[in-house]
DNA sequence: CTTTGGATCGTCT
DNA sequence: GACGATCCAAAGG
């Protein structure tokens, strides 16, 4: 099977436009691989939940850098989470990495995030798929691209969802309404399913 | 299954 | 000094 990496253009666009293009692409880091399955998109002086929404600080300087760096932050005093940005220098846009199904490397990964999980909770949730990949503060700014950092994203001719879900962000106070978030409908390693309608449990 | 509260610290005002 | 682009364990239905 070939899984070609993608290159610097795939990568350029509104945050809009390229969210949706990720779902089904693969993070890869050595013999670690998920199937990205759910993301967000933060459209920095556009968007009042972006980190970049007041200008750069020392924290989100790699948001105004360009295209195709991954974009690492802690919070929550505990957790780093990673987005993939998607403009040129100067506009600061990114997407954020929500959801992997891991797909290989799974023994490394369960051994990154501890205590005994199914399979489904290793990487499904911003902050687990950091664990689960061993993505750090370290990782600010890697290139995507070059590889400077072992990490990358590829595609192994899945195509992205004809009909992805939609909804609103998930932890944010403002622009909650704005459904500016993306996920692979039925996947179980989703962080947080379609809010559960009545009788509707299944897909 | 759902809800609740605690952990924990860098960042920006 | 306040508050997160979160997670987990524990407790309740």
């Amino acid at each position: 099977m070939s899984r070609p990496m993608l290159g610097a253009g795939f990568f350029e666009g509104d945050a809009l436009e390229v969210a949706p293009k990720l779902l089904n692409k693969l993070l890869v880091r050595g013999g670690l691989v998920g199937r990205i399955v759910e993301v967000e998109a933060y459209r920095g002086s556009e968007d009042p939940a972006s980190h970049a929404y007041r200008g750069m600080t020392p924290r989100n300087a790699t948001m105004f850098g360009p295209a195709g760096r991954l974009y690492v932050y802690f919070t929550y005093g505990m957790h780093w989470c990673a987005n993939v940005v998607c403009r040129p220098e100067g506009i600061a846009q990114a997407v954020l990495l929500r959801a992997a199904a891991p797909l290989a490397g799974t023994e490394a990964m369960q051994a990154a995030r501890g205590s005994a999980l199914r399979q489904r909770d290793l990487a499904s949730g911003p902050a687990r798929l950091c664990q689960a990949f061993g993505i750090t503060g370290a990782d600010d700014g890697a290139d995507l691209v070059a590889v400077d950092r072992g990490i990358y994203i590829a595609d192994d001719g899945v195509p992205p969802p004809d009909h992805p879900g939609v909804s609103g962000r998930v932890g944010i106070r403002d622009g909650v309404d704005l459904p500016w978030r993306w996920w692979v409908p039925g996947d179980e390693n989703v962080s947080r399913p379609p809010a559960a309608k009545r009788g509707a449990s299944r897909l």
